[in-house]
DNA sequence: GTGAAGGGCCAC
DNA sequence: AAACGTGGCCCTTCAC
């Protein structure tokens, strides 16, 4: 593939080729980097292209003017960037919102992302991967090499190689774009991808954002754990040893605590009945009688602690800004719903002493928003229950309401046991549990559950209804959908009964999860527009949760800001219930 | 040595 | 040894 383009270094080209280029409907946007994280390198080339005209800025050329962020040289780029029209089409385009948010000060408008195109086409199959060769060469068939992706950026003269890589990655764009409109209008993904790129800024923004860890609150935290590990183990082991196999001639007793295998070995070893797996749900009940037991998941518990959340985490904090800039992955399950790594922001433990060491900085707020019970209201709108959209509409207690309609009793009569029967039906229903499960949770006979979860769903038929044609349809359509019409393509082996029945509390489930995610996302964008000016800052998501950052003389607009933005993306979508968000100014990530 | 797989467990 | 949905991280085990 051959591209021609123009190169640019000087003020003057710069300014005649954001010119020409600004009558374009769409331009393809890429960057060059020299590492892949804004706050450990340079930004090196910029592209711009409409398909037929191609320019490579090089921003090293433009050093000797000033700092990137600020120079006036670099305006008309900027203006550019920020204009709504021309679209901006890019691959990821998170990664060069990031850098050229970071490095040239300026907020990109209009970004159009092919790769979350491709993966909402891609509906949740993994039958193809979504790098950028791999989706041009199946959208356009044609290929992309791209061994110099991981060429020298920061050299002082860059390779022709270089060059017309960088111009072709760019060029391809507008094509790619085109080609793929034709399939997401075929799979009805127009506006579930407009609410995916629409929501790329505010998510590139949070993650150059990051959120603030007291380390050495955090620290301190960890001391304890430690210690409480340490302790543990020894006690553990002196318990264990008569049930450990003598190792050698030397006596020693010690075994790996960490290894199911050894630990199971162990406790068989001293009589103890062990049940086939050795995790916590199987072990509980054992513990009241056996103490080794007891203090074995006392032991995980504290591994757990100083593993999973321990210095690890610290590791993660930029030494620039001193705090944690995590990756979110804007569609990290086929529901729609974000993942997190690097690290999980979304598993940190609710207990205060975790929770209290991501605060604000000092003169600042954290602004804690989340939705109530966003999930149920969402199946109560998608089912259109009378009686369960009537439960909410009261604005009663939801879970004993619920209680009094499934064990025929006044709400005011109900027991503080048949309120909590009701909220894990309530939940349970979500992920579409079976009465075996609910028996084990609950402790009720396979056949009080039964009886349970057919009463439940007699008080509410059309949930019933609209739980079973979600069951259904799957066999047939093998898809699901969410309201904003995101699709999750579903397999099934219909000779395979699990198979099946996997099959169908995804279908059931997908559909509620993944509107949850849809209005997170529109909130989030919502949001994203309304604090562009003020000092407020997005920190954190947690799937029906936004924590915001802000000067602490601004917490209460900020406050009535975001509800108001939660609040609004919900009645966008949820029509026939009150949406309810919960809201707390606080010093600490605690509620 | 490195990496995949699986167990276990944290969040919503 | 979960027939309750979605993730990621730490650890051991095991194959290459």
């Amino acid at each position: 593939m051959e591209v021609q383009f123009q190169f640019i270094t000087d003020p003057e080209a710069l300014e005649k080729a954001c010119e020409e280029m600004s009558d374009a409907a769409d331009l393809g946007f890429d960057v060059e980097t020299t590492e892949l994280d804004p706050y450990k390198g340079d930004l090196r080339l910029v592209q711009l292209s409409d398909g037929r005209r191609t320019k490579v800025i090089d921003l090293y050329a433009f050093r000797k003017f000033g700092g990137l962020a600020t120079q006036t040289e670099l305006a008309p780029l900027r203006k550019l960037l920020a204009a709504e029209r021309p679209k901006k089409i890019a691959h990821n385009a998170k990664f060069d919102a990031k850098w050229t948010r970071h490095h040239l000060g300026v907020e990109t408008g209009g970004l159009y992302d092919t790769y979350l195109a491709s993966v909402l086409i891609g509906a949740g199959t993994g039958e193809r991967r979504h790098g950028l060769a791999d989706v041009v060469q199946f959208f356009l068939q044609k290929t992309l090499d791209k061994t110099e992706q991981v060429s020298d950026w920061g050299a002082e003269d860059l390779t022709q190689a270089q060059a017309e890589y960088a111009a072709r990655d760019a060029a391809v764009m507008p094509e790619l774009k085109a080609k793929m409109e034709e399939r997401i209008a075929a799979d009805g993904l127009r506006d579930v991808l407009k609410l995916e790129n629409e929501c790329v800024m505010p998510v590139a923004e949070m993650e150059l954002n990051g959120f603030f860890l007291d380390a050495e609150r955090w620290r301190q935290q960890l001391a304890v754990k430690e210690a409480e590990q340490a302790a543990a183990g020894k006690e553990l082991q002196s318990m264990l040893a008569a049930g450990v196999a003598q190792a050698s001639l030397f006596g020693t007793t010690e075994i790996n605590l960490d290894s199911q295998q050894q630990v199971a070995a162990a406790l068989s070893g001293l009589g103890i009945p062990m049940p086939a797996s050795t995790s916590r749900w199987q072990l509980q009940p054992l513990a009241e009688k056996y103490p080794q037991i007891a203090k074995l998941l006392e032991y995980r518990a504290a591994a757990k602690a100083a593993g999973s959340f321990g210095e690890n985490i610290l590791e993660f904090i930029e030494p620039k800004t001193g705090r944690i800039h995590a990756d979110f992955r804007q569609i990290g399950a086929p529901t729609g719903r974000f993942s997190c790594s690097n690290p999980n922001l979304q598993q940190i433990p609710h207990e205060d002493v975790y929770r209290r060491c991501f605060r604000a900085e000092e003169g600042n707020k954290l602004v804690v928003a989340d939705y109530s019970q966003i999930e149920l209201r969402i199946l109560a709108e998608m089912s259109g229950d009378a009686a369960f959209i009537a439960a909410f509409e009261s604005g009663a207690d939801l879970h004993a309401a619920t209680a009094a309609r499934v064990f025929g009793v006044e709400p005011d009569a109900v027991t503080p046991d048949q309120r909590s029967f009701a909220k894990r039906l309530n939940f349970g229903v979500v992920y579409g549990i079976g009465a075996q499960r609910f028996a084990r949770m609950t402790g009720l006979s396979d056949r009080e559950a039964e009886n349970a979860l057919r009463r439940y769903f007699a008080s509410y038929p059309q949930m019933d209804e609209w739980l079973r044609v979600r069951s259904k349809e799957v066999i047939s359509s093998r898809a699901a959908r969410t309201m904003s019409g995101r699709l999750a393509k579903i397999e099934l082996d219909p000779a395979d009964r699990a198979s099946v029945g996997a099959a169908q509390r995804y279908a059931r489930n997908m559909p509620i999860q993944g509107t949850s995610a849809d209005i997170l996302k529109r909130a989030l964008r919502l949001l994203h527009d309304r604090i562009r000016e003020t000092s407020a800052r997005l920190v954190n998501i947690v799937h029906d949760e936004i924590v915001v950052e802000c000067a602490a003389a601004d917490a209460e607009t900020t406050r009535e800001i975001l509800v108001d933005a939660m609040t609004r993306a919900g009645e966008e979508f949820i029509k026939k219930v009150p949406i309810k968000v919960d809201a707390a100014i606080a010093d600490e990530w605690t509620k």
